[in-house]
RNA sequence: GCGCGAAUGGCUCAGUGGUAGAGCAUCGCCUUGCCAAGGCGAGGGCCGCGAGUUCGAAUCUCGUUUCGCGCUCCA
């Protein structure tokens, strides 16, 4: 791209324009931050999660796939740590770092004080909370200072109700990641699998979580879906599956066409990782509002099977035949974003070029396996539509087609190179006599004359990735 | 949270008290025989929402919502 920068003000426009992502809800005003995919879009996104499919389960010899519900049992969230981290008024002393419950501040306080409140704390509104601990002038009880942060909502789940009546007993949450719905099944895939370690569990699904700040078009969402792998490994393989799967996320985007200047693989330090993992890595995507996380990639070792044989009871320990060794089988997890990485890719593919003077396309240089159009036969005249319609019903057979009539040769081209679609096929009137037609390349613009029974064949062989 | 600005057909905008306009886009007909912009025609908006002033409001006043920009805050 040289004519002009790309911006999310012109992929938001295009998108819109064209089809990819509407504002949600928008007849009602909008809802903030959700956005629905539209037929372009939805083709994009598809191709997306069916090109993770194929290389993470279709064609491993290691992983299958599954999908799980999205409301779990309350104990899958205790156990994960989602409850316990995720749901309360949190502060930070901003002196020294220590992050508290405000609720329990003031409980510790009027408990040392004497004061007796009927009412339950953490059922107060969180201003309450916030003006009490500052009149009461409640210190920080791990440096004594009165320096704290405002309350900051961490209820990242979204809470819901199980049955007719709205009373706290059915209170559930839509989950707030689709990993753990793996590891709850994890002795169920491998014994009707018969798979053995190593072996990994995969899902595509949504998800949901309250977040605070959203924002970005579909880079950050309270809804969104995710593609993650779970991957059970010996306890001293770890770190071995790990830049296993590292290198094999890289090379998935690669092979997509996203551009090595366009990722930056960070791993995080010692002092950001959680307290179970022993190594993470964002791959992280230039986007034009800046770079960010597409897929975090993690070491979490036997932290979750184990908070699950904690608090379900269950054995979840595998016996590996060939070291006749039981263990907790340790977790490599890829966790990529669907929504991100599809707008990595619309951002990746966006290009505008000025092919004369004045005269500016605007080009979606998707990899054709992820166009939602492969292809779209245009008659050269209208003379010739019986023609060209026969060549359009027989490909749509196979692939995600358009046929288009209206308007001159030149200006159908535009309309395809606008949403990415990599072959043109022009039936024309030689195409009568010769029964073949020309295919026209997005990219380089060149022209290849193919016999229409050799079509398919063409176009098939340049999907793949 | 504060200040400023904006809100008119799908898009970009004009209109400034007297019953709504342009360009582009869309659709139809003609033209066009391989890279947009030719001709003729058509559809499409109670001017963000609610109240008020007025004989009459897209236009003035107040409120409200959303978006943008700056500041503050947070990371």
């Amino acid at each position: 791209m040289n004519y002009s920068e790309k911006t999310m003000e012109k992929i938001v426009a295009l998108s819109k324009g064209r089809g990819f992502i509407f504002q949600g809800s928008e007849i009602y005003g909008g809802l903030a931050n959700t956005f629905d995919y539209g037929p372009l879009g939805v083709e994009l996104k598809n191709n997306v999660k069916r090109a993770w499919w194929k290389k993470f389960i279709q064609e491993s010899e290691y992983n299958v796939g599954v999908d799980c519900a999205i409301l779990m049992n309350p104990k899958v969230w205790a156990a994960s740590g989602h409850l316990a981290n995720f749901s309360d008024p949190l502060m930070d002393c901003k002196a020294c770092k220590s992050r508290f419950r405000a609720d329990k501040l003031i409980e510790e306080y009027n408990a040392e004080k004497n004061i007796s409140i009927a009412e339950s704390i953490d059922a107060w509104p969180h201003e309450k909370m916030l003006s009490y601990i500052n009149e009461n002038n409640i210190n920080c009880p791990t440096c004594g200072k009165h320096d704290f942060t405002d309350i900051r909502k961490f209820n990242l789940m979204f809470k819901t109700f199980a049955g007719v009546t709205e009373d706290s007993e059915s209170t559930i949450y839509m989950r707030p990641e689709t990993a753990q719905g793996i590891f709850v099944n994890f002795k169920n895939v491998q014994r009707s699998t018969r798979k053995k370690v190593p072996f990994g569990i995969g899902q595509v699904g949504k998800s949901f979580r309250n977040e605070i700040t959203p924002g970005n078009f579909i880079f950050r969402t309270r809804e969104f879906e995710q593609m993650e792998l779970e991957f059970f490994c010996e306890p001293d393989k770890g770190d071995e599956w790990y830049e296993y799967w590292r290198q094999f996320c890289i090379d998935w985007l690669k092979n997509l066409s996203i551009k090595d200047e366009e990722l930056v693989i960070r791993e995080h330090d010692k002092e950001e990782l959680s307290h179970y993992s022993t190594g993470t890595t964002d791959i992280e995507f230039m986007f034009p509002f800046g770079k960010g996380e597409l897929w975090g990639i993690a070491n979490r070792t036997n932290y979750d099977l184990t908070q699950h044989q904690t608090h379900s009871g269950e054995d979840m320990s595998y016996f590996d035949p060939n070291t006749n060794e039981k263990y907790i089988p340790h977790v490599i997890e890829p966790s990529l974003g669907a929504d991100r990485v599809t707008l990595a890719f619309l951002c990746s593919a966006y290009d505008e070029e000025e092919v004369a003077e004045g005269d500016v396309r605007t080009v979606l240089r998707f990899h054709p396996a992820l166009a939602p159009i492969k292809a779209c036969v245009l008659p050269l005249s209208k003379k010739l539509s019986d023609g060209a319609v026969d060549v359009y019903s027989e490909l749509r057979k196979e692939f995600n087609c358009e046929y288009d009539e209206s308007g001159s040769i030149g200006k159908r081209y535009r309309r395809q190179d606008e949403i990415g679609t990599p072959f043109c096929i022009t039936f024309d009137f030689d195409s009568l006599e010769d029964q073949a037609v020309t295919v026209r390349e997005r990219d380089s613009m060149k022209q290849e004359r193919v016999k229409i029974s050799e079509l398919k064949e063409y176009i098939r062989v340049r999907l793949e990735f």
